[in-house]
DNA sequence: CAGTTGTTTTGAGCCATTCAAAACAACTGC
DNA sequence: GCAGTTGTTTTGAATGGCTCAAAACAACTG
């Protein structure tokens, strides 16, 4: 299911956005390239790997860097650390595990999502829709019924 | 605009709900009741008012408990402190301003909201759907603008 | 290859929130 | 009403996720 990110893809991308390639780098994007939605903690343990060494901070300064210039998109669910993904672009949405916080894509069926344009925006100039859904994930099904 | 919440409705609705009435949550109620959305923070500067002295741990106690038995609705946007509102019930989403992080609540254009039911939902099995929008308020707008 | 500028690292600090135990008060039954 | 029981509040401390700041360092420029 992992779409990995070549070296020089990454490279690329990163020159793109204007930010310097650095080793860091090239690691946080590959750690979170085609690896579904990944928090801080999580893309540091994948980076040791290959970055042995590499503090937590800089894992943190990263994603922030990657996130601010678009190459990474960020979801923070109630109650669980903020997290990224690499599938940007699209505006897809998520599914989050009430009970063990698993998260999942889910395509919008409606595609230009008519409820997504509120009725009264109390003056608001809107300009992005973010859909959550809450449940339980296929494991915590089983376990609850079990 | 405030719907200011009577003593005695108050006490029915902790006592509806299970919950010993006591002073702290009458005084958190009525704080929170039709005063839009509060945080932990805004709530216990309220609630101090009426109950001096009321130490700030009591007020995370009591939201808790009282969101717990469903008499309070709590919202985490990314980058806010959990925010709490008496309007419950009924499935109302928020716009957050991207600038000041001001909060509004949204009615849905579509009642069943249908691009609410995803298409593939990965094996969960939802039970909510939390819509925020994100945008300017109307004062960030005139700041940005002027 | 040296300079400049942006990055990483080191280290400390913060805030919203939670945990735990002790002091206390609301409800129960008598 | 009053005492007991149980749930609440209070006190105090601790946690986790994250940010801030300065110093060490490395990527790009010419």
């Amino acid at each position: 299911m992992a779409t990995a990110m070549h070296r020089d893809e990454a490279e690329a991308h990163l020159r793109a956005a204007g930010l310097k390639v650095t080793a860091p780098r090239l690691a946080v994007l590959e750690a979170v390239t085609g690896n579904g939605h990944l928090d801080a903690d999580a893309v540091h343990a994948r980076v040791v790997e290959a970055l042995p060494g590499t503090p937590l901070q800089s894992v943190y300064n990263v994603l922030g860097a990657l996130h601010g210039a678009g190459l990474l998109r960020r979801i923070e669910p109630a109650g669980s650390a903020a997290m990224y993904e690499s599938r940007i672009g699209d505006n897809h949405h998520h599914v989050v595990c009430t009970r063990c916080h698993a998260v999942a894509d889910v395509d919008c069926v409606v595609g230009e999502a008519p409820c997504l344009v509120p009725a009264a925006a109390s003056g608001f100039a809107i300009h992005t829709a973010e859909v959550t859904f809450w449940g339980l994930c296929a494991d915590c099904q089983r376990q609850a019924a079990g």
